[in-house]
DNA sequence: TGCCGACGGTAGTGGCCTTC
DNA sequence: GAAGGCCACTACCGTCGGCA
């Protein structure tokens, strides 16, 4: 995990400087399988019991299990990875999304097999996997999002008046921020893209939320969000079987009366926020459809 | 000025409880 | 039994203050 390790630290330093560091996430996705092909076993864990069921494996080894992930949309062969990269990187310069079936197991395979490794061999390091899910789709973001005419960062700042102006050394106003995971603003129209970057929700699904309201109160009709998330799974090793861990009545409550979001973008869909009741409610697709929605409400 | 530890906020996950 | 929600726990990360 060493090496792994220091390509992450690697990657985010680039990325913390506002460099793009998509080479050195496919690095890390090469060593995440080689790592996970050769110490790791890659099994059959479950079912998900839905319509349809849906088949759920693990990487096991060194005496931990991971999290589930679904085999079909996962490219364990390194070969098929690289071919894969290939396409993903010409529908990315393309600006052109047209095999998008493709494009999500990239982002599933680099995302998840970051996930397994860490799962398996650093199981204690919870925040990371999330850290690298912000890396890779904030490289993406900044590739597809390039300066000057857009600018990216992960605090909005919110200007409020302060009744008691005398109160205040400057005597005007007092600042605050709201802070996300990654804001994309067409420098030219001040409109920005707020997109919060989940492996998985559970119960900060309020988040989000939150954020938007805080924004259409502070900048009406400004913002928009665009939850971003892998999936929303969990293992219950009582039954062998994978839960879809979903809150559509919490999600459309806070859609209808706190705040609204312009749409959920997973790689592996829920099937309770895949049903028609619910994508009635508020848009739910695949993360290639991503940029598409964000390009219209930039105008890029 | 730079180092280092404390601290608070945030993120991710398993497990358990309640409700239907 | 499934869905939905809460709690506990661990770790990362940025900020701040003390100290040399």
């Amino acid at each position: 995990m060493q090496t792994i390790d220091r390509l992450f630290q690697a990657a985010k330093q680039r990325y913390d400087a506002s460099q793009p560091s998509l080479a050195e996430c496919y690095e890390i996705t090469r060593a995440c399988l080689t790592k996970l092909n050769t110490e790791a076993t890659l099994r059959r864990f479950g079912e998900f019991r839905g319509a349809p069921n849906l088949e759920y494996w693990v990487a096991e080894g060194n005496g931990n299990l991971s999290r589930p992930y679904r085999p079909e949309m996962f490219i364990s062969d390194l070969a098929e990875f690289e071919r894969a990269v290939v396409s993903f990187q010409d529908q990315m310069d393309d600006d052109d999304i047209t095999d998008p079936v493709t494009f999500e197991k990239v982002v599933y395979t680099v995302v998840s097999s970051f996930c397994l490794c860490y799962d398996v061999w650093k199981p204690k390091s919870r925040k990371t996997p999330g850290t690298f899910f912000e890396v890779f789709i904030g490289s993406v973001c900044q590739i597809r999002y390039p300066q000057p005419r857009f600018q990216m960062t992960k605090h909005i700042p919110i200007v409020v008046e302060v009744p008691d102006a005398d109160a205040v050394d400057d005597g005007a106003l007092q600042g605050n921020s709201v802070s996300t995971d990654l804001v994309i603003t067409n420098t030219v129209t001040q409109q920005g893209a707020v997109i919060p970057l989940k492996i998985t929700t559970r119960e900060r699904i309020v988040q989000p939320f939150a954020h938007q309201r805080i924004l259409d109160s502070a900048y009406p009709g400004r913002y928009r969000s665009y939850l971003t998330c892998i999936s929303e799974v969990q293992r219950d090793d009582k039954t062998t079987t994978v839960k879809q861990i979903c809150v559509p009545g919490t999600v459309a409550l806070f859609q209808k009366h706190l705040s609204e979001l312009s749409g959920l973008y997973y790689c592996d869909i829920p099937q309770r926020y895949a049903r028609q009741d619910f994508t009635a409610l508020i848009r739910v697709t695949g993360i290639a459809n991503l940029f598409d929605d964000i390009d219209d409400w930039l105008n890029r």
